[in-house]
Order: structure tokens, then sequence, then C-alpha cells
DNA sequence: GACCAGATTGTCT
DNA sequence: GACAATCTGGTCA
């Protein structure tokens, strides 16, 4: 990494509460090219976000709050900018950003992300050499960045793990299907977004899913 | 490359 | 008791 990238990494501040507060699809479109920082003791993790998913309270059945609110999806509830991690499959956690105001389940997951700062402390808690094995993925995400359910509810506003604007702002983004929802859970929503041809997604739009691309 | 099964546990019906 | 916003390693073409 050049010493210019450095020097731009350790200037970073965290999005204000307000960029959370708009409509969930566009912050998710928002969020790609923002930078995630994670501040451990064991130095600065930082990635740039290129794929996310946007969960909404109204019509999207795969949204976690679509049966109402309980103990696990409670933060979803919580004011834009909370942290919201959970388990899933036993054994994987997710994150995701809230949006939209309090009382309003929406949220944002964070599916992938271009590694930038702190690789070789990833690689250690991802058991993993390859840059494109990190951030792959949500789970493998959350686990390069040592997030852990402690996380869950905090701000995302205030470090010391936080989003910031973006370094380099995607030309063009592909909007697509969700991964991982069964039919009739939303899988049909438009609501997936990722850097155009960026080689750090999880996956590849579906060549058989409906996609479209959108000029900045 | 595509597809499949196994791992593993909290949450909800 | 079923299932889940996943990952990995295996098999097969």
């Amino acid at each position: 990494m050049s010493r210019n990238t450095n020097t731009q990494l350790a200037g970073l501040t965290p999005l204000p509460r307000d960029f959370y507060l708009r409509p969930t699809p566009e912050v998710a479109r928002a969020l790609l090219g923002c930078v995630l920082v994670h501040r451990t003791d064991e130095g600065t993790l930082a990635g740039r976000i290129v794929e996310t998913e946007a969960y909404l309270a109204e019509g999207d059945a795969g949204c976690h709050a679509a049966r109402g609110r309980t103990e696990r999806n409670d933060p979803m509830f919580g004011p834009p900018g909370t942290i919201y991690v959970y388990l899933i499959y036993g054994m994987h956690l997710c994150m995701n950003l809230v949006t939209a105001p309090a009382g309003i389940a929406e949220a944002v997951l964070l599916r992938a992300a271009e590694p930038l700062a702190g690789i070789e402390q990833m690689r250690r808690r991802r058991g993993r050499e390859r840059r494109e094995d990190l951030c792959s993925g949500p789970a493998k995400l959350v686990e390069a960045f040592g997030v852990s359910l402690e996380h869950n509810r905090g701000d995302v506003t205030r470090g010391p793990l936080f989003v910031a604007p973006a370094l380099d702002p995607p030309d063009e983004v592909v909007v697509t299907t969700r991964i991982g929802l069964g039919a009739g859970c939303g899988d049909e929503l438009m609501l997936r977004y990722l850097v155009a041809d960026d080689p750090w997604v999880s996956r590849p739009p579906r060549a058989d899913a409906p996609a479209r691309r959108e000029k900045r």
C-alpha cells in the first residue's frame, strides 16, 4: 500500500448520522466506495465497501423484522447508524447498518469489501492468505474485521468501528437481486448493490438474474 | 466452472 | 423441530 493511502486512511472520520437517514436503497448504494474502518489494539483495519444489500420494513419478507420485533432483531428498530450483528447458520456473523428513523426496521447488510489496510491482521483472523478470500462475503468480512456480537447495538457514527466517506467513488454500480433468500422471501426484489466489474465482490450477478447498471 | 453436502446453534413457530 | 441474509471443501464435467 502506498504512503499516500496510509495518509488518507489516517484522516478518515465517520459519516454523520444523516447519511443513514435516507431511503434504505439509497443508503445501500451510497455506501459503495465508502471505507469501513476498525481501529483495534493491533492497528487499523480498513476496506472499501463494494457490495451491499438493503432490507426494508415494508413489503420485504426477507427482512429479519418482517414478522415483528423480537429480541434478536431489536437493534434494527434503533436509530439510524446503529450496528446490527447477528449469528447465522449457527457459526457465522453478519453485520448491518441500521437506516430509517428509530422504530422503522430497515438496514443495509455489508456483503464485501476490498481490503485496504491491516491486511496481515485480516489474514490472521481469517486463516487465509489470498486477499480475495479476506472480505468477499458478509461472514468473511465480519471475521476479517474482528467484528463480534459485542459490536451489536454499537454506533457506526462513533468509532472505533465506523464507515468513512468514499475515497474512490464507483463510476458505475450494478443493481440486482439479493443472495441467500428463498423463493417468496423477497428474492425477486432488486436490492443488492455492487460496484460494477469489481473483483472484490462475493459473487458476480447471476447470469439469469435481472440486473441493471447505473452511472454515478 | 457448477453443484452439493456438512458444519453448527440461536431463534422462532 | 425446522430453519437460517454462509463458508468450505469435495466431486464431477
